[in-house]
DNA sequence: CGACCATTTGATATGGATCAAGCGATGTGG
DNA sequence: CCACATCGCTTGATCCATATCAAATGGTCG
């Protein structure tokens, strides 16, 4: 069972393993696992607790963090449907993580996961392939801290609508104070990116949340 | 053999295996390496190239990097003795690496460590194990960013102080130039920026490379 | 010794932060 | 069902940290 943590902010009674589009976890279909929902900005772990679990998310979408002693964060990673994030190979989380949105993660236990890559190679190559795709998208996260703030929201855009495989109209999980943490930039900056953006004809801002791509090799190049 | 460009800028012989204090790679000691040394600035591997190799740094360092279509370089991460990088779970490199200063590294052929992984899950843990330790470098990284100047630059000297084991005096293996784009800043900016931590008595600059910590945990403090 | 390059310091410019106000969507209570 | 409170987003005005431009200093190597 999940810690009293995960529970506290649980809508929905845990169901045994993957219902509906969950799929395994990691492949390991014989490893059971449980879906717990979280509502908006419910914590699903905290920096140095113990890492109890593997998470993967089914629906939704989840940010991990770094908490500064002046109370701001800095959004290390976004995780959305199909991703799986807490990945620690020691014991203790080193960000913290909350839902952007009302979501539903299946967990599984580290030490049974762990436990089975002693044995299956297949499992032990997974953990490793997703530890090293994870790796891949905080270097390019980082890449992004090299560009003014417009190519920055930009390049936030392109990694989105690759990531959700989205046509020419993203859904953007989370609200302008999600996308400033993760660019090291304030709300009023990434606002004005967006309609800066809007101004170039790269995009057309539907809603503040959908955001048509109207030019998405015009993001490409700004964020280059 | 290396590729032509990795031995391009060799300037000793390459040697059989582990000699002197290279320790095995990744504790496979049954895996043959070989080492090469690289001058200054020379290319280790370009980005999207074949990943032929893993490497690790028996001396000197390297820095591992992202160059955007402005010729500005982000500075992903440094590596030092002892850190093993260039591990690509995929075939080819998505960054950049070159020497920071005359180094040698001990490469060992991927697709050899890889078949060991497949057998060995210790081998296989321990790719796991490093991944890993560089996805928490990077996300230690990028919490840098959340900070202003002064404290990006008081957060690297407490990384590097680890990093390199140093007691209270840190020898820096990079010029002002490649902290800069480590940090996002201007070489002017960082160099201010060790003015000032020197006038809150928290280092002492006794050469460009040497920095006595003078007050270690007034660095952790400003960077936390 | 002298040339070169890295570093530091100084003066000014500017992109993004901050402060402040308005706007629009959403939900709530009368 | 509408009036109004709330919250997220946008826009505007001003400020400031860092970039840029420029020059002086200092260390290194031929």
């Amino acid at each position: 069972m999940p810690r009293a943590g995960a529970l506290r902010h649980q809508t929905t009674p845990p169901r045994a393993v993957p219902p509906t589009h969950a799929g395994p976890f990691l492949g390991a279909s014989e490893l059971m696992g449980f879906i717990i929902s979280y509502p908006p900005d419910a914590e699903i772990y905290g920096e140095e607790e113990q890492a109890e679990y593997f998470y993967k998310v089914v629906n939704g979408s989840v940010r991990t963090y770094k908490t500064l002693k002046s109370g701001r964060r800095q959004i290390v990673a976004f995780h959305v449907p199909g991703d799986v994030f807490g990945l620690e190979t020691r014991g203790e989380h080193t960000l913290s993580a909350d839902a952007v949105a009302e979501s539903s993660l299946l967990l599984i236990k580290r030490s049974a996961l762990v436990a089975l890559a002693e044995q299956d190679k297949d499992a032990a190559g997974r953990l490793w392939t997703l530890t090293a795709a994870e790796l891949r998208q905080v270097q390019d996260h980082i890449r992004l801290f090299a560009l003014p703030a417009r190519e920055r929201v930009a390049g936030f855009l392109v990694e989105m609508a690759q990531r959700l495989s989205a046509n020419d109209e993203v859904e953007l999980p989370m609200a302008r104070q999600d996308i400033a943490g993760y660019l090291g930039l304030t709300v009023e900056t990434v606002s004005r990116s967006f309609t800066q953006l809007e101004r170039l004809d790269a995009i057309t801002v539907r809603t503040s949340r959908r955001i048509l791509l109207r030019n998405y090799f015009a993001l490409v190049r700004l964020s280059a």
